[in-house]
DNA sequence: GTTGTACATGTCAGTAAGTACACTTGGTTG
DNA sequence: CAACCAAGTGTACTTACTGACATGTACAAC
């Protein structure tokens, strides 16, 4: 039921045929919210549209076909938007594995930490870099498409980075401790 | 493949039932990481078993059974964990709201950062009650089930509350300018 | 004129996950 | 000793998602 929100949700901006809206899950939605495919995105369409929650308004060469939203699909989209619970079925691997990270070795566990840091810190980049080649009016503007996520994106990238070299810190005093206490007793 | 992972890697901790496995989730891990249910537990714990990953310890009254992990299991968890890809299929349905802000009223979407910020300061304040509670040697140990994890929520949990916060006051500002050039026009 | 490439839309089979239902057993309380 | 509840394990049905397969079109280059 997110998917097709989240169409319901572009084309609330402006209409867009399956191809456009499968070009910004790629670049940007997908990377930061919601990943899905193609082979998503046309079939429920087709649903949407079966609904009457959005509408074909131009069928071009190639078979390309534009929809738009209905206000039937705003008010639909607006429902699931202020919906209070916030979905509490969380699902992240990352968080995960580092629930889990006990099981390794404290030499696997560093090196796994290493890679959430670069990973994070890779990213930041990456946001860093759309922002600075997005307009002045853009970046200024708090309710364009994109906006608050990417300010998410700014602030809890950091963080994540962080908490993973916190980690990393951790475990070399932890081995420290461990060579020095080791010394001691060789005395 | 990563419901069978999680129950691999808590089962690397110690022996357990289904019915444990599931408070687990419950109370901890679902909150944090990786949600389900023990309809989905149960059954995955009999295709681990017969995949030879864990074993059959104990069966006890009411058909409890424990379930220990084989060194085959280990292994394999071991491999999954170090896998280099992190999943990237990111799905996250708040980050996805934030990112259709924009097809909202202001007001609107004032309120619902408001519910985000809460929700985080919500979530931040269970968690530090949580580490008033466990001991000292947990607190110091960056290897303990579940103190990485519980690091990361430290730290993006108050990066989310002030990201919502900030959006908050975005809007506002929006709004003032707003007013002031409006009454600008009457004057 | 054919060859390659980006555009554009779809289906299908298999797996994962969500939700509801269903059953037995052990211990406690009245 | 009956009634009830928590412990404990499971099935069944439906929807969502993944990845591979399939098909055709406009356009440019050679």
């Amino acid at each position: 039921m997110t998917l097709r929100h989240a169409l319901l949700g572009l084309l609330a901006g402006k209409p867009a045929s399956g191809f456009e809206l499968t070009k910004v899950f790629e670049e940007s939605l997908g990377q930061w919210a919601w990943h899905t495919t193609h082979s998503h995105i046309y079939p429920e369409l087709r649903r949407l549209h079966e609904a009457g929650l959005v509408e074909i308004v131009e069928r071009a060469s190639r078979g390309r076909k534009t929809y738009a939203i209905t206000p039937e699909g705003r008010q639909e989209l607006r429902r699931w938007m202020m919906e209070p619970p916030v979905s509490e079925t969380v699902r992240n691997e990352g968080a995960l594995r580092m629930f889990l990270i006990n099981t390794l070795e404290p030499a696997e566990a560093r090196a796994l930490l290493r890679q959430y840091a670069d990973n994070a810190s890779r990213r930041l980049e990456a946001l860093h870099a759309q922002l600075a080649n997005a307009d002045q009016a853009w970046r200024d503007n708090p309710l364009a498409v994109g906006r608050l996520a990417a300010e998410r994106g700014l602030r809890t990238l950091p963080a994540l980075r962080d908490w993973a070299l916190w980690g990393i810190d951790q475990l070399d005093r932890m081995q420290e401790r461990f060579t020095q206490s080791g010394d001691a007793e060789q005395d």
